[in-house]
DNA sequence: CGGACAAGCTGA
DNA sequence: CAGCTTGTCCGG
């Protein structure tokens, strides 16, 4: 028997080898194998069997079989995620890949037994459509729906979560419901991860997992769930910049299985592509918790700084109280005390940020001087725009407590104080509070981010999770000088889908996702690839600004074709597809 | 990817 | 022209 092999790495290019006699019922498409390649051994996945033999070339044998590899259906789904993210078809498959060797799958175990009926309707009904998009409110527990997944008849069911700490923890609840399950996830620490790939392997398993999940084994995909569909964290950030979502609906929609995304506040690709099942108007308004807008249009902005009189109140107030700024250090944004200035780069004439005491620092190249302003030589600065550090020595005087500080960079210890402030990842990291108060929602609100308005709301979304829905007496705040955004307008009132309603159009007049397709493409080698681009009919090729090309299309289809015909230039490039932020 | 080999550059 | 770097090609 001769096949066809693709190695690891970059080499985008597949390779035949015979098979050794008696290894022929060991190999089949997605086995993972090495090779003896150009005088070294690689590590290879078999792409196809009983090739034809080729007359002009001796073949090699193959080296080792090394184990069990993805199964066929998610070789072909790596071919078309290739296509879709511009990327290479290995850098796929090596996430559908065993993290170690996996010689032998284990026993399938024994099915559960017959699934109980889905009590809630709207939930059954979400689960009973092809294509569904379950708007669930922040302050809904989604282990019931999960549960009817898992225990749905008709196949195995694939679960997605944001994170692999809420994959776990999903997982280890279905387990103690005596749930067989597999927990599939590349960076999960300690545990054996192939141990738990090889189960959903074998088949007869809920398979949970975060965004490598997308890419987990199983031989009978039931449905697919993908739970906080809207999260960014499902979106890899290094190039290929794929979305474990899309390769969900993907994958559901190849194997012709049902797949339901779940959203407090889904996004428009997501409306773009399902039917929107949403709970009633009631329903909804219980599962968000109140929010307190507190309207800083009329407070003088250098004084009181963050804290308005209500803030102060809610967090020198009983229980425990979490802040969120999304912004880390003292200042980002500083004028002169004495001539009003802001305070700007010498050298490039961006803003100065402060993140420590006594330096100022340029946002753009670096540069970093004294504390002293270039326009009338004063040392004194006003803080315009303070970080989390500066926010935490603040709310201490306030308070009169220690006050802990939790940003993505700090260490995962929790600071065991009443009140804690930090950014997006505080919301992260607290599972409970009684209150949570955006100090700067503005920025969300008007940040130069299309994305910006969905973002926000997913932003409050968090915050409404934290402290449950309405009848948990949890508090929402957000400081605004915007009370009238449409943002604020849906948590307001439980009702996200006015933020689609406004944005939808906006990004159809704008040609913006999901009504167009997108793509980035920079580095050292983007200039050939451009060239080579030329300019077929239906796309648009904008730049560069800073070294970066855009390319607009009506669809992915056209859009990734034009990529796709394109022979990859040697050198560094990277292409990104749908990017967060243009 | 990484080895092989060719082409280009340098210094005596 | 040896000795070195840089670039391109190619593998089964």
């Amino acid at each position: 028997m001769i096949v066809r092999v693709l190695p690891e790495g970059t080499i985008d290019k597949e390779f035949d080898y015979a098979v050794p006699d008696g290894w022929e019922d060991r190999v089949r498409v997605g086995t993972m194998v090495r090779v003896a390649l150009h005088g070294r051994r690689v590590g290879a996945w078999v792409t196809a069997v009983d090739v034809d033999p080729r007359p002009d070339i001796e073949l090699r044998p193959l080296a080792k079989i090394t184990g069990w590899g993805p199964p066929e259906d998610l070789v072909e789904l790596a071919r078309w995620a290739a296509w879709r993210w511009a990327g290479r078809p290995a850098a796929f498959l090596r996430t559908a890949s065993p993290p170690g060797a996996v010689r032998a799958l284990p026993e399938r175990p024994c099915p559960a037994e017959a699934s109980p009926p889905v009590g809630d309707p709207l939930v059954a009904d979400a689960l009973s459509r092809p294509r569904a998009v379950l708007r669930l409110p922040p302050g809904a527990d989604r282990y019931p729906l999960v549960l009817a997944a898992a225990t749905a008849p008709d196949g195995d069911a694939l679960i997605l979560c944001p994170s692999v700490v809420e994959a776990q923890r999903l997982a280890g609840r279905l387990a103690r419901a005596g749930q067989p399950v597999a927990c599939v996830a590349h960076d999960k620490p300690g545990v054996a991860a192939a141990g738990e790939w090889a189960r959903a392997a074998a088949g007869g398993v809920t398979v949970i997992g975060a965004r490598a999940g997308a890419w987990a084994p199983l031989p009978d995909l039931g449905r697919v769930v993908v739970l906080d569909e809207h999260d960014e964290r499902y979106q890899a950030e290094q190039a290929p910049t794929w979305h474990a979502r899309d390769v969900a609906c993907e994958r559901a929609g190849r194997a012709g299985r049902p797949c339901l995304l779940v959203s407090p506040c889904p996004t428009l690709e997501a409306l773009e592509w399902g039917e929107l099942v949403q709970p009633s108007r009631g329903e909804e308004r219980r599962g968000w918790p109140p929010l307190e807008v507190v309207d800083r249009r009329h407070d003088d902005p250098t004084k009181g700084g963050l804290f308005s009189e209500r803030l102060v109140d809610l967090v020198r107030g009983p229980g425990r109280v979490v802040c969120v700024v999304n912004r880390i250090g003292r200042a980002r944004l500083l004028a002169c005390a004495t001539c009003g200035a802001i305070g700007r780069c010498e050298v490039c004439g961006a803003s100065v940020e402060q993140l420590e005491i006594g330096v100022l620092r340029c946002r753009r190249c670096g540069t970093e001087r004294p504390v002293v302003c270039s326009v009338c030589g004063s040392t004194r600065f006003r803080n315009l725009r303070i970080g989390v550090t500066r926010a935490r020595e603040e709310l201490e005087a306030l308070v009169g407590e220690p006050v802990g500080e939790v940003t993505g960079t700090s260490d995962a210890g929790d600071p065991g104080t009443r009140v804690v402030v930090g950014t997006e990842a505080v919301l992260h990291r607290v599972a409970s509070a009684d209150a949570v108060a955006f100090l700067d929602i503005d920025q969300e609100l008007t940040a130069a981010r299309y994305r910006a308005p969905e973002q926000a709301l997913a932003l409050l979304a968090l915050g409404a999770r934290v402290v449950r829905g309405r009848e948990e007496h949890g508090r929402l705040m957000v400081q605004t000088r915007q009370p009238d955004n449409v943002v604020i307008e849906a948590a307001l009132h439980a009702d996200p889908g006015r933020v689609a309603a406004v944005e939808a159009p906006l990004r159809e007049a704008l040609g913006l996702p999901p009504y167009q397709a997108l793509a980035l493409v920079s580095g050292p080698a983007a200039p050939e690839l451009i060239e080579r681009l030329g300019s077929p009919l239906g796309l648009r090729v904008d730049g560069p600004a800073d070294g970066v090309w855009r390319l607009v299309a009506p669809s992915h289809q056209h859009l990734c074709d034009a990529l796709a015909a394109v022979e990859r230039p040697a050198g560094r490039l990277r292409i990104e597809l749908d990017p967060l932020s243009v």
